[in-house]
DNA sequence: TAAAAAATTTAGCCGCGACTAAATTTAGTT
DNA sequence: AACTAAATTTAGTCGCGGCTAAATTTTTTA
């Protein structure tokens, strides 16, 4: 019923929203990669729609039925990715781009056999939540592996798909959700970090990689550098 | 790169052709359930992208190009049906809906993946034949079951996938690809088929459904109604 | 073989979702 | 507070793939 389009604008919007309050015209261009003009066509469609409120020039925000509509496209697109990465071995940094596409054209019967196959599960994954079938998600506060103290380790609960590469590295890296890492040092001005997986193996970090990783902390294992969250 | 709709057309185009050598701006637009006018627009694009030849008023027919392309889109569709029937049980009657949609957003790397996990099948579930990667595909000479004589029987190689309820109706009399039947008789002026499967349980068919099922006869079984070809 | 019917193409239109260039509003700076 | 820069909207255009109505060509029928 609704168009790709259309469903690509809220599923970004309900995206930005999760950083930001409001979001611009200028962030969802950027987003989406297409010109602000176009987006302000789109916004105001999707006023007249009632799925957006518009504030002009000061910014966009989700209805009730948009934020439903979101959460239904996202349903989709993290379902599918799990179901390629457990069904055909797709590997995590592919699925995100497949999945695109795919999320606008399976019909809601083909959505529950999926998430059957999978037994409804809660993850996809990079770590990101599925939305129920209602249209409820969680919205944990994950802590950026950026922010973790040097002498201090966590377990990785999510990591950005946006990036392909990216993605390929950390697997190799062993950086996947459920990993633990110690964060080993940290050089100053947001310097990079060295980091220690769980086989052993020890990696470096620049800033943006860092940034894209989202854990919660663990018990700190030793005591001789107690310092953490005030340090840096 | 080609759109939806072109796929679409070309898949069209290629499927009327098995039928008759040409086909006529008409057949198109009634198979793809749009305007004539539409079909002449859609017919001029994909004359100068060289993908059919056309002959105005006369007829249209694909190209080298355009084959191979319609033939790429048709693997995408059945190893689609395939897959969503073997990985997701979704019953046969519903697959080719949804590879309708599917067959024009998944990459080359899916596909693949799909067939590897499909063991690079022959067949989709309604005993079409899937078209190789390279572009090939078989052209079995089947018979109408409508053709069979009484006191025949035959194994069923495939069935037309057109009409989810019928194919429904077909499933549940066991009526399959691989499954023998055995005409019992056939009313005169192409009346209802009267067929025994394999369970050992009868069916009636008439005309319509008779003629979506496609087989290959089998020895006869009883000699004491030899008349066959003839009879009718 | 001429007239009628059917098939096909042409002409003109529309909604969608993109674009650029120009106008407008808002935010930042001195 | 005025000026400037940045963000946003408006205006106008385009390609795509549909549509209807009218013109044209082919086929059928009388
Ligand atoms: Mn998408
Ligand atoms: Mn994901
Ligand atoms: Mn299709
Ligand atoms: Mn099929």
């Amino acid at each position: 019923m609704t168009s790709a389009s259309v469903q690509n604008y809220l599923k970004a919007i309900y995206q930005l929203q999760e950083n930001s309050e409001t979001v611009t015209t200028t962030a969802l261009a950027q987003h989406l990669d297409i010109s602000a003009a176009s987006a302000t066509n789109m916004i105001k469609k999707l006023a007249r729609l009632k799925l957006v409120r518009h504030s002009p020039y000061h910014g966009v925000e989700l209805t009730t039925a948009g934020e439903k509509m979101a959460l239904e496209v996202l349903r989709h697109h993290r379902l599918i990715e799990l179901f390629l990465a457990e069904a055909l071995d797709v590997p995590w940094e592919l699925v995100h781009a497949e999945a695109e596409k795919i999320e606008h054209v399976i019909s809601e019967d083909l959505e529950d056999r999926i998430a059957n196959f999978l037994g409804d599960p809660e993850r996809d994954p990079h770590g990101d939540p599925i939305p129920t079938k209602a249209g409820t998600v969680e919205r944990p506060e994950y802590q950026s592996l950026l922010d973790v103290g040097a002498g201090q380790s966590a377990v990785i609960q999510r990591v950005s798909d946006q990036n392909p590469e990216h993605l390929k590295h950390f697997s190799k890296l062993g950086l996947i959700p459920d990993a633990t890492v110690d964060v080993l040092s940290r050089e100053p001005f947001d310097g990079p970090l060295r980091v220690r997986v769980a086989s052993g193996r020890e990696h470096t970090l620049d800033e943006t990689l860092a940034r894209a990783i989202w854990v919660t902390p663990t018990v700190e294992k030793k005591a001789y550098r107690a310092k953490s969250k005030s340090h840096v």
